[in-house]
This record gives structure tokens, sequence and C-alpha cells, in this order.
DNA sequence: GCACATGTTGGTAA
DNA sequence: GTTACCAACATGTG
């Protein structure tokens, strides 16, 4: 489940936690979570020590005293979790990290869709990992964002989810934010009014920074570092509230498939534009 | 057991 | 470029 929010909970606790610590060793449970070389993983990174943690969109980054980093993508169910050595490990443990603070860094991960990279810093950017990912959607200018938007004709929704459009939205926080701004999910992006589009940026905005406040959502399985769930998923208006009363007006919210994933709204609150008004 | 659902995105094909 | 579909996988629900 980690989208924006809740991976910038993560790097935030990462930030407190770790960083300045060194790594002392790595064990790999599952060495096809490990993208690239994964015999010389353990070996290129014993040693060095966490310098800087941030994140791109979904993407986490380690960067490591030894002119390497690591890329971590959580994808649907991955988790980071800090603890003590002698917390027995869950199931689905499939890396650890023995810190030199004492505490272990693992990833536990259900699905195994979530992989970690290991690369030379200088040359992170040229990773279609990061460099095919858009603009972060809370840096994005209202002006700039008009400007992608008028360009796109797909629909909205899908949109929203394109990584290369806006890097950290996903399925939830898409639901969410075209709700509060009162716009259809099959809405073509490109003839939306200006001041829908002017909703839009600022849902996007109001949306993630609240979710990021209430350190995300937990509907499954997201846990923060220490383990601990998120409480956004208390605010969410429509995500997964097929045929419950939209919290607005009442009426029931309906559920399409849309680019094959599943999408809740309120038919009465969220309307198509035609991009007369102005 | 079966059918379908679940946070993501990458590959392929039209 | 867009779009649609399937893939990776484990588990839960009806």
């Amino acid at each position: 489940m980690p989208e924006l929010p809740e991976v910038e909970t993560i790097i935030r606790g990462l930030q407190q936690q770790i960083v300045g610590q060194k790594i002392v060793r790595v064990k790999v449970n599952l060495p096809k979570i490990i993208r690239g070389d994964k015999e010389r993983f353990a070996f290129l990174i014993e040693g060095a020590s966490i310098e800087e943690v941030r994140r791109q969109g979904k993407i986490i980054i380690f960067n490591l005293s030894n002119g390497m980093s690591i890329l971590v993508h959580l994808k649907l169910t991955g988790q980071l979790h800090c603890t003590l050595p002698e917390k027995p490990a869950i199931k689905h443990t499939h890396l650890v990290f023995d810190l030199s603070g004492g505490e272990e860094l693992r990833y536990v991960d259900l699905r195994q869709f979530g992989y970690f990279l290991l690369t030379k810093t200088s040359e992170i950017f040229h990773l279609p990992q990061l460099s095919a990912l858009g603009p972060d959607p809370l840096k994005i200018s209202l002006d700039e964002f008009k400007g992608l938007i008028s360009k796109r004709s797909g629909r909205i929704k899908s949109l929203l989810l394109n990584q290369s459009f806006l890097a950290g939205i996903g399925n939830i926080y898409a639901d969410e934010i075209l709700h509060l701004s009162g716009i259809h999910p099959l809405q073509p992006a490109h003839i939306l009014s200006d001041p829908k589009v002017k909703r839009l940026h600022q849902a996007i905005r109001e949306v993630l920074t609240k979710a990021i406040k209430y350190r995300g959502s937990s509907v499954s399985d997201y846990l923060d570092l220490a383990g601990q769930e998120g409480s956004y998923q208390r605010f969410h208006r429509v995500y997964q509230r097929e045929g419950k009363p939209c919290l607005t007006c009442q009426a029931k919210i309906a559920r399409l498939k849309i680019g094959n994933r599943s999408s809740c709204f309120c038919p009465n609150c969220q309307s198509y534009d035609h991009k007369k008004s102005l």
C-alpha cells in the first residue's frame, strides 16, 4: 500500500533512526528481491555507513559512504522494520541489515514484488526507475500542472496513477483526490475546465499533506518503521466504500474498473467537464 | 475448491 | 504517445 504519504512517513523514520549508522552485516533470505548482482550485493555494502535517506516518488534512496546507493521500491506489500535483533523475525522477512547502533533493519514483503537495487551514487539519475518519474505532486506549481494536464487526453484516474506524470500517487489517494475535487474518474484530462484543474491541484496537496500528517493509510498491510499503523484511513471518503453512502451527499458510492484498477467514486459529487466553463 | 479481490509497475501488443 | 491486458506473488473473503 505504500504510496507517497506512506513512503514519506517511512523515510522520516529512517532519517531519525538509522542515518549515520554503519551496515555491519547483510543477510539475504530471498535473493530474488535483489535486482542486478545478487552475489555481490552484501559484499558491496557491508561496512558502509548510511549517509542520507530520501525518496523520489514512491522509491526510497539510501546514499552510502562508499559511493554506492540503494534504491528500494516497496510495491504493494513491502515493509521496512527497524527492530531489536531479539525480536523474532516475522514470516516473509527477506532481507536483514545489522546496524552498528545495535538494531536491525528488516525487509518484509508478503507478495515479493518489491526490490532492492544497488548502484553507484553517481549513476543514479541514469536509472530508468528514477529518470522516468514525473515531478513530485507536492512541489509542482499550478501553472506547471496546468501545462502538463492540458497535453493529456487520457482518463484522469489513469493519469494520476501514471508515475511519469506525477510521482507518488497510487490508487487510494487518486480516488480520494478525485472525490475532493469533484472530478469523475473517467474525465478526459485535457478538457477539464480551468477552475477544476485548480481544484485538482489543490486537492492533491490537501489530501497528500493530511495523509502525511496522519502517517499514511493502513488498509491491509501498511506499517511504519516501528510497526505502527497509519490513521488516514479514518478520513477515506470513497476508497473501498462501494455501496456505502457518500459522506458529502448520501448518494451510493459506485465502483468502476479503470485501466484494470478499481475506482470508487460518488456519481453525484463527481462530474464531467467539457471545457466551457471558465 | 472456485472466483475474485488487494497498495505497483513492467512488458508486450495493438 | 495511449490503451489494454497479463505478469510477478501470497493471502483473505464470499
